[in-house]
DNA sequence: GCCTAATTGCGAGTTACTCGCAGGTGTCAC
DNA sequence: GTGACACCTGCGAGTAACTCGCAATTAGGC
């Protein structure tokens, strides 16, 4: 773990606190705010609400974790290194499946060459229907 | 206005209120529910935000209007009309570009023939940086 | 070990909605 | 035009998800 470096070399700490909520987000893979809480609440049950959130957004602007929004309005976490693929939200199940960001390249490509838009796709969720619930369910 | 057919084949009303939140998210484009409201308050002072909320639902069930999540967590509303393009959201100044949905047409169709999932595009942004931002600012 | 500034825990405050209820009012039937 | 009913509205209270200020604590450099 190199944490350590990402966070002194920004003046900032490495607490306990920190440590765990970097790991629980790195465990979780997707997470929110609350459920890192809840996680990281197993092993060190005092931990505060406001505390996950403010190590949250530091750990964001340090670079080891980003945020991502997947729907209804809260933010969801993850390790920065897990951000290789981006999020199909489904509409109607709600579930969340997982796609390379290279099925997105070309579109990418375009948005920076028509619009000189450059594309963070993982940031947000791509929406629709997932498989499952497009097949018509007999009927 | 065909309006009050979509609402009454659905056994709703078309009350004054109604009418003023969908003139409102038409005239709008983009628009909170908080901004709808500012909107109908200058013609009709009394109403309630509550009303404004449940009308939004209503009229999205209808499928007059639709929302679109832009960023921060809050939804956006539009006429459904007005749906032919996709946001392109700024990270970095905040500003929300269009871009028609062709350009998405590539990768709208990969998602689909690899993945059986049906994009409905139009509900999330793109987010990224914008053509402004991008540009290193000279210094 | 000492000192300073970064952090934490806590409680209060804010924002953005959501809900239940009682009275009001479009619509349809006649 | 009149009546009746179910849909709506306004209102106030309630909730979820954060955010903030402050005093006490503690990580890290020396």
């Amino acid at each position: 773990m190199a944490d350590q470096h990402e966070l002194r070399d920004k003046g900032l700490r490495l607490t306990p606190q920190r440590e765990l909520v970097l790991a629980a987000v790195r465990e979780l893979g997707h997470a929110t705010p609350e459920e890192v809480a809840e996680k990281v609440r197993q092993t060190h049950p005092g931990i505060n609400l406001s505390t996950v959130y403010r190590n949250l957004e530091t750990l964001e602007n340090v670079g080891l974790v980003q945020h991502t929004h997947l729907g209804h309005g809260g933010a969801t976490y993850h390790a920065a290194e897990e951000l290789t693929h981006l999020h199909l939200v489904c509409g109607v199940c709600g579930s969340v499946g997982d796609a390379p960001i290279e099925v997105a390249a070309n579109f990418v490509n375009s948005l920076a060459d028509d619009y000189g838009f450059k594309t963070d796709v993982t940031h947000f969720a791509v929406y629709g229907t997932c498989s499952t619930c497009f097949k018509p369910e007999s009927k």
